[in-house]
DNA sequence: CTTTGCAGTGAATGCCTGTTCAGTTATCAA
DNA sequence: TTGATAACTGAACAGGCATTCACTGCAAAG
């Protein structure tokens, strides 16, 4: 019958995503060719099309499986405790996953054009119920009088892309470490929203 | 003579210009082509080269162009006042500028890794000079006890990554206005840093 | 009215693109 | 050992790429 072990596929498949990932997030989807990724997994461009329809799909599967692992990390933070014990949960749950993940977050947040209408809006749906959990925490604090914002939504917008832009300067050897940097944004925070 | 009155440079320099902003800032440098930049401003893609050397100067010129610009009206902000007030007037003033030139902010963004070694150092120096204005004023009412700051650095980063985040989602046809927009960032500004 | 030279054309250059597919290789099941 | 088939190759396809350049049309200067 078929073969089962001797199967590469199960270790290309996975080298093949990973070739992608760093490619693109170093030079940009456009920028990178299929001969490119193939290359670097160590084989011939027509290979790849066992691993993807086409390119357009391989980009697409990058970023939803990004979203989704980072969705799945999410639920499993505690839904109970104060408005500000979530709330320092999130910002640090935030950095710590974004930090570790710096190719998935660039692309997830630069290739967004690059996608096609339906992945597109596929990926913003899930970039939105991401969102929408930190919105949850503000609007939950606000109403208990612990926050005091002048627009939650804003608000929301404001405190992810702070968090966010951590990726754009830290770097893993410098003076700073991975705790002092949560122990930093949270400050900023919280100073920020506390009423 | 050469003629003067009757040349078209003038006029298609800017289009070139204002074509590649446009074509780039939507489907990404290495995703436009040289012809489809021509056919937006209506000549041949050979008639581009009378206003670039190549399609990499095309993008760096966009870029420092931009910096340029923002770095000269950073420069008509009032250097004297309290640091708060500095603080508020940069905040304001970012902000401002930004949302008028989504297209400019974008790409300085976006494709900053698709410049040459070179080109790209020159613009990451026209970066630090603007965030060090906001460092300095932030190092200033440290100085003078107004603010509280655990890392004035990060600080630094962390308002500039909030404030141009309104880029992502500020739609001139929504609910607020533009003076709204400036005093919700400006309070979360403000709480996040003062003593 | 002739000369000047700018602005732009359109064809050509050599190379790269995503994708397909007939054929080859290697490994397993029987 | 044989037959099956997953995994992969390498060539081919049609088209697009940035860039160059001899040439044309035209507006202004003299």
């Amino acid at each position: 019958m078929a073969r089962k072990t001797g199967s590469h596929s199960e270790i290309t498949g996975p080298r093949v995503q990973a070739a992608a990932l760093r490619l693109i997030a170093q030079h940009g989807f456009a920028a990178v060719s299929m001969r490119q990724i193939a290359a670097e997994v160590g084989v011939q461009a027509g290979a790849l099309y066992n691993y993807t329809n086409d390119k357009q799909t391989l980009l697409f599967d990058l970023l939803r499986t990004h979203m989704e692992h980072l969705l799945n990390a999410l639920g499993t933070l505690p839904e109970t405790g104060t408005p500000m014990a979530r709330l320092e949960a999130f910002c640090r749950f935030h950095i710590a996953y974004h930090i570790e993940r710096p190719d998935e977050v660039f692309i997830s947040y630069m290739e967004l054009r690059n996608l096609s209408a339906d992945n597109f809006a596929a990926i913003e749906a899930l970039r939105r119920r991401y969102e929408s959990h930190l919105d949850a925490i503000l609007k939950d604090g606000q109403a208990a009088g612990h926050f005091a914002l002048d627009d939650a939504r804003v608000t929301t917008f404001a405190v992810i892309a702070m968090l966010t832009g951590v990726n754009t300067w830290y770097r893993e050897d410098g003076p700073l470490s991975k705790t002092d940097l949560a122990d930093l944004y949270w400050t900023l925070v919280c100073r920020a929203v506390a009423a």
